[in-house]
DNA sequence: CATGAATGAGTCTTCATTCAT
DNA sequence: TATGAATGAAGACTCATTCAT
């Protein structure tokens, strides 16, 4: 009985396996055609054939294109969230300026790692659709708390410049976003750490 | 016969006006439409209804619903560079700075004023199709070449800190893309006017 | 009194030579786009265009496309019947072979002097609609009829070998449908005139 | 292994064989209604209606309508090509002019068989496009040759009257079509199979 | 009579999604 | 679970014809 148990519960495990590696095929696949051509450009079809799989098994993974497409994007807003840290008040100046770089460190990373979903991320997702519009601007968002939040505790140390910091989070922002443009569209690797 | 021509001549006159006001009727609409749905979201048939035109007439004067909002693209990057004056050097410092923040304000004071064509700028033209892709990209160098150029500028008068002045005008550039698209979308209508 | 009449009516004679002018010119314009594209392939705005007329001009003179081709058919029978006459019994042989030779001669004169009409006739009236397929047929049974006449006359003076003449006259109306067909296709201006 | 291997394989066979079914289906179909009202007359909606398929299955089989079109021609081609054969010299005399009365009857089956592809090959791909034409007059020209081969052969064994055999290949040719085009439009099944 | 802007029915084609095997 | 044939709604675009000037 337990072995018959036991055989289930190792036939579920592999099979819960495959499925993830079957859907984590696909969303590669996306991942690559999106950021070549773009949401609309690109049909299914296109991510049937990149990913050597048939029609109706994308069906059993994902309940249309544009769900498939939100997955990458919350698999993109979840890294970026993951590599991000509040940054602390200390004592010491030198450690605070030195989260702030290490924030910025750990964007670029991601950013950088994952060309193709900073790709998506910049230019498919913007103006796709009002709910897509809507948790990005929630990202962004929260982004820019995070930033404001640093330049706050910044300016309280002497260390930034007065100034309306939720402006200047936007700005921060917003120079981030731009130079990441860039940097994927020119594929010149170097970019210089001083952010501000 | 001089009454024959003249009366044919003032035939052409009107139709001309005419013809541009149509083209008016349908410019705005798209316009309206564009930026409420989206270039993929909405059909020729939308901006039909919107423009109260037969489809037929919509062909008359544009070949295709691309070209339509490639007209509407060229009309505001056209805008927006008739905004834009080169900083020049003058003996005076106050002269300088006070360009540069009338650039600033030019440029904002068109997007503000233009709150549907900068939408589409900002969100739907954005990873449309490789050639508008180009288009954006020639204007957006062109602008950060201008920045670049009044931060040179500033920095030999001393009024601009020593930094990478490419990587700084991205910077003011991308700044002002996320605070403007903060203002669209917010219609918070107070934006300070200090930037930088 | 008499003045006024003859005033108008010559004003009537002229308005009705313009009209007539304006009909040919039209005419003349679809001949050449129609032997040139065909029936499909051409807008009326080709029409138009080669005539150099105005769009509703030309509905002032044809109710429609169709209409316009059905004239353009019409020209070519009248032509075509014109050119044909009936073999005659006559005592001398030599006489009645001439007549058919004359005949023949006729129809391909006419075919030769209109090379767009008889591409028109031979390739764009085929299968066009079952009217004009109708009217097509009537003719052709109508020359054929004419050539089985002729057939007769020679089988009963001898100088035609013995057939079936209804058959016989078929061939002879292909023959000559094909080689006409050739000639326009190939632009060599030689045939014998030795026709069966 | 082997059993799952063969299952697929039968599984492909049966495949195969449904697609070549559906594609004979919208074919039949086609052949139907261009028979009967012509290539332009006839809108891809009638194709589907009469094959009682969906307007996606269609593209599915072909690319477009044109090239359904294109398959049918060529299928007609193809079967009469089939049913020629060369007239080949031979010591018997009574046997070359068998082989003649043999392809004559052949062509004529195949036209006969194919009523509705006869219609299509004779009415409606006449002048539809330059492609076609072109494709046509190279069919054409084969079959006036193989007929030329053969009275240059009958010329030579004294069969055959002394004559230009280029242009009586394409009496002979123009023959057939016409006597063709009486058959399929009026009915009559009887033809005497003499021909010439 | 002449003009040409306006019309809208009609056409082909695409593609996300479903479903029988 | 995997497959891929079938579906049909929806979209862009054409063009013969009408009508106000």
């Amino acid at each position: 009985m337990g072995a018959k148990n036991d055989e289930q519960d190792g036939r579920k495990v592999r099979a819960k396996r495959r499925r993830s590696e079957r859907r984590e095929q696909l969303l590669g696949a996306a991942r690559r055609v999106f950021s070549a051509s773009g949401y609309h450009a690109c049909s299914v079809a296109d991510i049937l054939h990149e990913a050597k799989v048939a029609r109706g098994t994308f069906y059993l993974y994902f309940p249309s294109k544009r769900a498939l497409f939100e997955s990458l994007l919350d698999q993109m807003l979840t890294q970026l969230r993951g590599g991000l840290i509040r940054v602390r008040p200390e004592s010491d100046e030198s450690s605070v300026t030195e989260q702030m770089h290490q924030n910025v460190r750990a964007v670029l990373q991601v950013l950088e790692d994952n060309r193709e979903l900073t790709i998506i991320l910049l230019r498919e997702a913007v103006g796709l659709d009002a709910d897509f519009d809507q948790k990005l601007n929630a990202f962004y968002d929260h982004l820019s708390g995070v930033i404001e939040d640093a330049l706050v505790l910044g300016q309280s140390m002497g260390i930034v410049r007065t100034c309306d910091t939720k402006l200047a989070s936007h700005c921060v922002l917003g120079s981030v976003k731009e130079v990441t443009t860039r940097l994927i569209a020119h594929k010149d690797c170097e970019r210089p750490d001083l952010d501000r």
